[in-house]
DNA sequence: TTAATTATATTAACATTGTTAAATATATTA
DNA sequence: TAATATATTTAACAATGTTAATATAATTAA
């Protein structure tokens, strides 16, 4: 790697760097170019050198946070044993991640992009993201019989969906109202997805 | 009711009418003040004899779309027999308005509320509207003993949070990518979950 | 090492937003 | 008809994303 590239990778992360630490703080209406370029200890206009646009920027943030993520769920789950409780862990993990960060959920899930084409391989990175975390789980339960290998293709997307519509309802639109009643709801949905109990 | 309320209903409805236009043609994104007092016919700045804001505007169609929405429910699902398939018919239903105004979509879901206090009411009718659009066929279910009560509650939440999230990711993130695939998997989420087949 | 050239960063400017204050037109009342 | 109240519009502001023109820094050539 040339130094251009080094250089190019170096600026690129201040702005990066920047608009992250915003995300996770005062959330995604708080993103501006201007804000962000401060922050990084740039004028604006030179984000226009690194990033085609402001969406294009943001969208640089996914694939950090999906490891942070990943982290944060593996350290989550790592005592729990394989099977269905499992994924229930992973997914009450991939919850708490984003009940904890709402700006990186309306990054992932409610941002509008421009031009599909460019950002496609990031779309369909969140898309799958839960079920990457979760594949070898549901390989597992598979194996040892607790599932049915159809099955658990449509089960395994019920309980991704779902998960992602209580999301939304409660960070978007604060329902349930308490996040004791949220975090029941979640109990009783994935025990009942996951046929647990 | 006097005169001063009649006229301030009249010209309130013609920007509500303007909004709920562009809306359905343009989208969201298309919604601006001026935008919509030029079709409604009157300058931006009237707009705010009527409305406190831009949000308090937009989310005054809400309960218009609901009766349309209510109306091309009741249409699609009339001569479809009560039981586990009309619940199915009518979340079809429910995904086709959607699908047909993903403007309106946004506006349900996804569009960010200002100051939730005075917006509760709306949010809370958005929250409960599929319920209450197959609120008597779960009753239907219930008393012909083809569900449980208790089951009943949480299979209508898991319902519900999965089309909803079907539709966020179809419509807002292209997944799966086309209508084809997104109806085939709609059916067999909607069979699974209804147990039905 | 200095001059010319290239690359990078900043300032200025523009168009578009939502919103408010001042000014103007319209309707109502005395 | 004159005075007052109400309704509407124009002008203006601040904030947004983005681009063009300018200034600065780095690199290369002599």
């Amino acid at each position: 790697m040339g130094n251009k590239e080094i250089q190019e990778r170096r600026m690129k992360s201040y702005f990066i760097q920047a608009t992250k630490e915003i995300l996770k703080g005062e959330g995604l209406k708080c993103i501006s170019v201007r804000n962000v370029a401060e922050r990084a200890g740039y004028s604006y206009a030179t984000l226009y050198n690194y990033f085609k646009d402001v969406k294009d920027l943001i969208f640089e943030c996914v694939l950090d946070f999906q490891e942070e993520c990943e982290e944060f769920v593996k350290g989550e789950t790592e005592s729990t044993p394989s099977g269905p409780g499992k994924i229930k862990a992973i997914a009450k993990a991939y919850i708490k991640y984003f009940i904890q960060y709402p700006g990186i959920f309306e990054l992932f899930f409610l941002e509008k992009t421009n031009e599909l084409a460019h950002k496609q391989p990031t779309i369909m990175l969140i898309y799958s993201f839960l079920d990457k975390l979760s594949e070898n789980e549901w390989d597992f339960c598979i194996k040892t019989d607790s599932m049915n290998a159809e099955e658990a293709v449509i089960t395994r997307d019920t309980l991704h969906y779902t998960v992602i519509g209580m999301l939304l309802f409660y960070l978007n639109r604060r329902q349930p109202v308490t996040y004791k009643e949220f975090t029941e709801r979640v109990e009783i949905q994935l025990n009942t997805i996951l046929k647990i109990n």
